[in-house]
Formats: C-alpha cells, structure tokens, sequence
DNA sequence: GGCCAGGACACCA
DNA sequence: TGGTGTCATGGC
C-alpha cells in the first residue's frame, strides 16, 4: 500500500508548517477540524510576528484565543497552547531544541500529561516537529485500513500504530510519508460515511 | 440548512 | 471502562 501510494502520489512533503513551532501549535489547532481553517488560524498569528514562543508567551490566553477564532474550539484551543508554553518552559527551559534531544518515549508521556494533548496530537509533534520515529494513527488512517479489510473498527490507537509500524521501515521519512499519503488517499477517496443506515460512500 | 472536518476531555453509569 | 455530550468555525 506504501509503495503504491508513494508512487501515485510523489512525495507530499508534510508537515505544511516552517518550523518545528508551527508543526505544533498547527497540530493542536487542526484537532477535529478542517486544515482550510487552520491556515487562518497559523496566518493571523504570523501576520503579527506572534508564531514563536516567546510571542504566544506574552499573548494573554483571550487574545490567543481571538487570533484562533477560525479553527474552532477557539477557547479549548487557547488553554491547550497555554498549556503547551507552560509545559515547555518548565520541562524544557523554554527550548524546543532541549526538548528535541528528550527520549522519545519520555517524550510522549510528557505531552500525554499536558492538557489537551493526546495521542494524536502527541505524536504529530513527535514525528514533524522532533523527527521521532513515531507513526501518526488519525481518522483518516483508521478509515482507510478499516476500509480494507486490514484491521477491526474497533482497534485501539497504540493497537493500530504498533501494526502499521511493525509494516514499514522504521524511518522518519516513511513515517512521515505515509500519513501524509493516507490523509491524502483519505480525502481524495474515502469520505466519512453518511449517518444513514445502508447509504453508500465512495469505497477504497 | 445540514453535514463534515487530520481530537480531547469531562462526566456518568 | 465505555458511552455520550461539549467545544465552534467555515466550506460545500
């Protein structure tokens, strides 16, 4: 599946951020929503210089959450970035590049402990923000592997990441290449299905 | 006007 | 432990 989607599609060259910041704060922002509103969201901050550590840092946490309003849950989003800085400057002194060099396994219990980050989102920063070989599982990862036949709908999280990682080569790159294809295959293929009992949907 | 989008958490039985 | 409600905007 790897293979053929790396050759259909190329490579897709994520995460769509600049730097390491931006992975993480696009990561909390695109929780449960569309990544169209999450660029308003990454582009008002950056328009007024606010995309860095140091500047969400003396953001009060209402004026955050103004900036945010495009990408919804604008106030849950607001306290998980304030919960995010505060964790990164009493973990990690601030630094992003000291909390790269963490283990990655400390790493993620760490981010699990901050409030409003869970698996996904802990392993989004993981993987493109601190080049962690960890794989990305989301909905549309989930839909597309329940779609073939490759795993039960009802497959945990760590269950799920732990089979596709036991099937690539454990590499960043590949990692990061394939969620990125299967995002991609996702929306181009294999849209959520209706609530409607029996309805089709485009099948994988 | 309704549905959906790259989740997570609080609360309850 | 698992199910359900809540958070909210913007595009189709």
């Amino acid at each position: 599946m790897y293979a053929r989607l790396d050759r259909f599609y190329g490579n897709l060259k994520w995460w769509p951020a600049e730097t390491p910041f931006e992975v993480i704060i696009g990561a909390i922002l695109t929780q449960n929503t569309a990544w169209t509103n999450v660029e308003k969201a990454i582009g008002a901050l950056k328009r007024e210089g606010l995309l860095t550590v140091a500047g969400l840092n003396r953001l009060p946490e209402m004026q955050l959450a103004a900036f945010i309003r495009p990408s919804g849950y604008y106030n849950q989003k607001a306290r998980k970035i304030k919960a995010f800085l505060a964790f990164l400057d009493s973990c990690h002194k601030g630094s992003l590049s000291r909390m790269a060099r963490t283990d990655a396994a400390i790493l993620r219990e760490q981010l699990l402990a901050i409030h409003g980050i869970g698996p996904e989102t802990a392993d989004c920063i993981l993987l493109y923000a601190m080049d962690k070989p960890v794989f990305v599982v989301d909905a549309y990862t989930r839909r597309v592997l329940v779609r073939h036949g490759l795993c039960p709908a009802d497959i945990s999280y760590e269950q799920l990441q732990q089979r596709i990682e036991s099937g690539v080569s454990r590499d960043v790159r590949v990692y990061n290449q394939f969620h990125a294809l299967l995002v991609q295959v996702g929306k181009d293929f294999c849209r959520k299905a209706p609530r409607v009992p029996g309805a089709l949907w485009n099948p994988c």
